[in-house]
DNA sequence: AATCATTTTAATAAAACTGTCACAGATCAC
DNA sequence: GTGATCTGTGACAGTTTTATTAAAATGATT
């Protein structure tokens, strides 16, 4: 779960630094130095968070965030403003701009990150999260289970994700490379025949009371979880 | 459920910018100007949380926080500071006391709103005062103590309210992070990997009668809390 | 200020998980 | 039946994640 930092911000050796700092975090950096560029790199690939200098040459960056406020497409993106020490008083209008959270230069990166997951978090509403059951054979999003009759099983992450998959998208055949792309992650260089091997160790996780029938091999195109034979 | 927030500031227009998002926002304010008043103001509707100014002109407002802290009546009232940006964040953190959140001036009412709610829903189960059992496992919130069959356990503070967080919140994965959020507070900035060295004293701490079985790992997502397996 | 309890960080050990491979079985087309 | 293809399986070497330990930092107490 790679999350997208949109910098803006004018002086290219704070930028980045930001962007060392952020990309050692696990982060993926757009960068922009003013509000037009800002305005550009923003549609293409739809940053998780905007970290955003308060003090920019052409328009101030409260202008940008206001405009990002008023944009259907725009707005629920979270914006945090970098202020300047110094800055206090004008601060106080960054409440209108919809800022939802602030960082004082200097920062010490711990914090910045700190920050940035925090308000991720915080906006991030939880998705689907209710158990799901085919057969007797429960899996709780919540406490990250897999109950087979009353009893709990054991199995890896990926396992896990994958039977996810497979119980969210019954009665349907995937090949090896949906598979990859979507247990996986897209992009991931990973032999197809991995599948397999994994395809293997769920069955086997899940086969104390036959729960493994329903992870179906469909040959020359790829597995299926079924509930049917 | 209309809540109530104790307002304790000193600076009238602050004052009175807080009361009104507060008050747009459903919450009920009582109006502190200093830690005298605070106190008085502070026994007849009961807050059900207090917002108080880091900087207070008699007396600071860490004192105040301190004092609510010792009394048996307002312990359990949960305290956001509020903090102004100049003010050496590490001090403060440092300083730590026992407030369950911290907020900077200038913030967004956003912001704001949404610390109050989740320090609020954070803690409004915890001021359950019943004690909770599982599997012979007992955690009594009043006396401070936990007990595994009849025998009284010896742990930290932090492995308390690390356990009560997990015994309040059973049959849940919580990744470290959250963890953190949660059982330290948000807005402190420790290593993900702390939370593994206080796993392993609250597993130690009630290992004697087998009940670390129940804190479980889940590789990958963080932690568990369940009596299954 | 010195001591004690506790928390945090850092370093190392241990455990669990991954992706690949090689080969064994299956299945299919002819 | 036979060879060609496809899938199943066990093993292993490398990685990643977690556990554990020790040391440093912090805070409270005397």
């Amino acid at each position: 779960m790679s999350r997208t930092v949109l910098v803006v911000e004018d002086e290219a050796p704070i930028r980045e630094m930001l962007k060392f700092v952020l990309e050692q975090s696990g982060f993926n950096i757009i960068e922009a130095e003013d509000f037009d560029i800002a305005q550009e790199k923003i549609c293409e690939p739809y940053p998780d968070l905007i970290l955003l200098d308060w003090m920019l040459p052409g328009g101030s960056g409260v202008q940008l965030a206001k405009s990002l406020k008023q944009h259907e497409f725009t707005r629920d993106i979270p914006v945090i403003m970098l202020t300047a020490r110094g800055e206090e008083e004008d601060k106080i209008r960054g409440l209108d701009a919809g800022a939802d959270d602030y960082v004082t230069k200097p920062f010490s990166p711990k914090e910045l990150v700190a920050r940035i997951k925090a308000v991720m978090r915080r906006v991030t509403p939880t998705s689907n999260e209710e158990p799901i059951e085919f057969n007797g054979l429960k899996l709780e999003p919540v406490s990250h289970r897999v109950i087979a009759n009353e009893e709990p099983l054991d199995m890896g992450p990926t396992e896990f994700k994958l039977l996810h998959f497979f119980m969210t998208h019954p009665e349907r055949v995937y090949s090896r490379e949906l598979l990859l792309d979507n247990v996986w992650g897209t992009n991931v260089y990973v032999e197809d025949r991995t599948v397999d091997v994994h395809i293997r160790r769920l069955r086997k996780a899940i086969s104390r009371h036959g729960h493994d029938a329903m992870i179906q091999t469909v040959r020359g195109a790829g597995y299926r979880f079924s509930t049917k034979l």
